[in-house]
DNA sequence: CTCATTCGAGAGCACTGCTCTCCTTCGCAA
DNA sequence: TTGCGAAGGAGAGCAGTGCTCTCGAATGAG
């Protein structure tokens, strides 16, 4: 009962966006609005459970198309596969991505639920960074830092974040690694929300592009 | 008149974000909420006349700042301070933020204000990459791609944009500007959005780190 | 058969965007 | 001074919203 209204306020998110209406949903169920209520606090309890659902929804399309790469050594092929997946998942879901990644609705804190799922998609890139850097995979074609420093206070927080999910992982490399993931993300939202109309028609090739040039800046062999 | 609307209104976008009340500003205002409609024909009407200011304003900040930038040889210090500026503003203006860079009100066509005051802001970036490639202060330190060819599709789209903004300027060079451009707005709304919460704590040492990996990137000496 | 639980229906409250009509006020021309 | 038209706010009203409350029908366990 629960997953229909889900399935149903997802269909009205795909129109509406974030501002779904309670009472339409229960209407296309054969409901009244009060009925609904019995199954959700409230509309932004509906909300945030569409919020985990689509924070696992894309940790799953990332998990299992990083997982279908065959040559584990491509570590290359392995972030453009992770790149795709997130890409892929957001073209088809741009409503529930935007919902994820767009602004935050004012006044509504997330659960603590969403920030497990964005870990489980996090951590899929770190597990490439960690076996590039067993393998000495990672200086080849790009010097890492040192030239260019990391501020003392970023590499304590890195630290930190290494220590929880990538003991031993220098905190240099993750300092690229994140810079990787955040224009990833900040690559898929410029595209989806439009602040690339009329200035690049090749969207795909262009996001390749960028990836490769992450896998670069990362030192990826 | 209704630039004392427009006042509330963004005082009021600052606590309800993008749903803002047409009538509560009225109420604010002495006003019944029909007489708002003497003024901006609809709440869309006023939203949007918020969205243009928005995209002036941060043009506006991002030009003053970068022309500060006394040594005009320094192309790092100016990119630093382009990004800098548009951090500063959107830290300072949250909300308008949100409304221009976050997620799109869907059903809502930006007018074609907005682009040119867009246009604004990514000139200042693209004058800092001619006077760099004027001067062949470009491939000092990074060599730019080759190994890593622009894709043709991508390569005719950016040919396009050059011709219009900056006759001249290499495809190549102008590609790994948009990246600088893309990870800017991605590492501003990664943190205003708040999925650097429990991550990273320095976060402006962080923000500059990137601007500077940026720098290396496009090739800035 | 009884009774408690589940769950939908309906009314109602306060709010929203928006439209319509009414009425006051003001500036300008005769 | 008088008349008039435009400007602009007030108020009522409509359809929609989230949410609460109460009521009644079904259902299943004892």
């Amino acid at each position: 009962m629960i997953a229909e209204i889900k399935d149903v306020a997802r269909r009205h998110l795909a129109i509406d966006g974030a501002n779904l209406s309670l009472r339409a949903v229960a209407r296309d169920m054969g409901m009244v609005s009060s009925a609904i209520y019995r199954y959700f606090a409230s509309r932004d309890d509906l909300l945030t459970a569409l919020i985990v659902d689509a924070y696992n929804a894309v940790a799953d399309a990332v998990e299992s198309t990083e997982a279908a790469v065959a040559d584990r050594g491509d570590l290359r092929g392995r972030l453009l596969a992770i790149g795709r997946a997130v890409r892929g998942w957001a073209l088809a879901n741009p409503a529930e991505y935007a919902l994820i990644y767009g602004s935050p609705v004012p006044g509504y804190a997330a659960p603590p639920d969403t920030t497990v799922a964005a870990l489980r998609t996090a951590t899929v890139l770190v597990q490439v960074l960690i076996d590039g850097h067993r393998g000495g995979a990672l200086h080849s074609d790009v010097p890492l830092p040192g030239d260019d420093p990391l501020p003392g206070a970023v590499r304590d927080d890195l630290r930190a974040v290494a220590d929880g999910i990538a003991p031993g992982l220098p905190p240099a490399v993750l300092a690229r690694g994140t810079i990787a993931w955040i224009h990833l993300f900040g690559a898929v939202s410029f595209e989806l929300f439009g602040q690339l109309n009329n200035v690049i028609e090749a969207r795909e090739d262009y996001f390749d592009y960028q990836m490769r040039q992450m896998a670069d800046l990362v030192g990826l062999a």
